[in-house]
DNA sequence: CGTACTTTTGAATCGCATCAAATCTGGTGG
DNA sequence: CCACCAGATTTGATGCGATTCAAAAGTACG
């Protein structure tokens, strides 16, 4: 059950910032498609690093519509678990998945131990929050072209952008039905503000004129 | 130019974790309503804390709404700048304010080097990432009316929210127009899912049934 | 007492959700 | 290799709810 450490650290920069420490408490495990990795109101024990496939947070709300919080790809899950005695939502897995797991307890104490560690994670939960500011500002939008073309521009390079998700699933992530996506889209693109390409797996957006709305 | 500290931790008791070193290079500072304290793009000058008064966090969205990321009535504010090089929002004066001011680059430094102030800066930015979670969580609710009662919920107590705001204001929190929210609540009253009191300068909102939608 | 702002109500319009159904796609097992 | 299946994609029709524009009434504050 040894680690490889080395081989994650090329895919995943984060992990270099793991103190030795921790990375001996670490424990390798994999997870199905469909699971639930942790729910609403249960209580942490585990701090997650997914190196493959996909978890999402996300919550099911009131009147049974799915909300995506965050999608996780790489990297650190609901760092905001650590603080608190239980999980304020769902975390899903949506894809067959690889993370590590490091106890939570010994977690929190290197947190208070080693200080370059602890800037490090102050540093991702900054940008974390920075991150759910953007997306409360594209979800405060009132039409779903202006949700599209926002989110092109602040998750894209340049106006472009590579879709590494199903539609459906970005959908969801823009707080709209899937239908309405694959129209604004087709619209979009009519008028021409936007093209998509066919890359391999992925979409390929990309924004052409100035125009809005 | 002396601070009162002792003032200021009865009414804000995050400041308690302030320690010595911070405390001496801090600065009393008074806004005007109205004012612009700084602006998307400049660079952090310095930390804030609001002691009295309301700021906001805004963006000016692509086609002119105005989205509130952010109420500060009491503590410190655009957390986040800390880290980054570019303020990411507007910080907006609402109503006059007095905020203490701390020169960013010192805040950094003593953040590296206290752990103590370490830890609780990061359960703010914890609290935070919570935060900013369920407002999206509530923005991707597609009914006005399940966006009210959603906030009652989580920034509530037990169904019973004091309103510290307009309500004009509240609805540009919910991603609503004004008119939209104005209307919501007279049929949630109506319908007798909530009841509206006056308190003192204050709305109490209760919610009554179980009823939804 | 006037001014600026919030609150309230009305009417018309627009965009998205909803329900439905057809097509396309990738991956599976025979 | 092909039939088949689950899921994603696409298009259509309809209705609801929020936006928008407008205007009046209420309220706080100097």
């Amino acid at each position: 059950m040894t680690i490889d450490w080395q081989a994650i650290e090329i895919m995943h920069s984060d992990v270099k910032a793991l103190p030795e420490s921790l990375r001996r408490l670490a424990a390798d495990m994999k997870l199905v498609a469909g699971s639930v990795l942790a729910h609403v109101g249960s209580r942490p024990k585990f701090m997650y690093f997914v190196c493959q496939g996909e978890l999402r947070l996300r919550r099911i709300s009131v009147n049974g519509t799915e909300v995506v919080l965050q999608r996780c790809t790489s990297g650190f899950v609901a760092e905001a678990s650590l603080e608190s005695s239980a999980y304020h939502c769902d975390v899903a897995v949506i894809e067959n998945s690889q993370v590590l797991t490091f106890p939570i307890q010994a977690f929190r104490a290197i947190l208070r131990e080693d200080v370059v560690f602890c800037q490090f994670w102050m540093a991702r939960l900054a940008r974390e929050v920075r991150t759910l500011r953007a997306q409360c500002e594209r979800l405060a939008l009132r039409t779903a072209s202006e949700r599209v073309q926002h989110y092109i521009e602040s998750e894209g390079r340049n106006g472009r952008l590579a879709l590494r998700q199903t539609r459906k699933a970005w959908a969801a992530q823009l707080g709209l039905t899937h239908e309405a996506l694959y129209r604004t889209l087709a619209t979009l693109v009519a008028d021409q503000v936007i093209t998509l390409t066919q890359g391999q797996n992925q979409l390929i957006i990309t924004a052409i004129g100035a125009k809005r709305r």
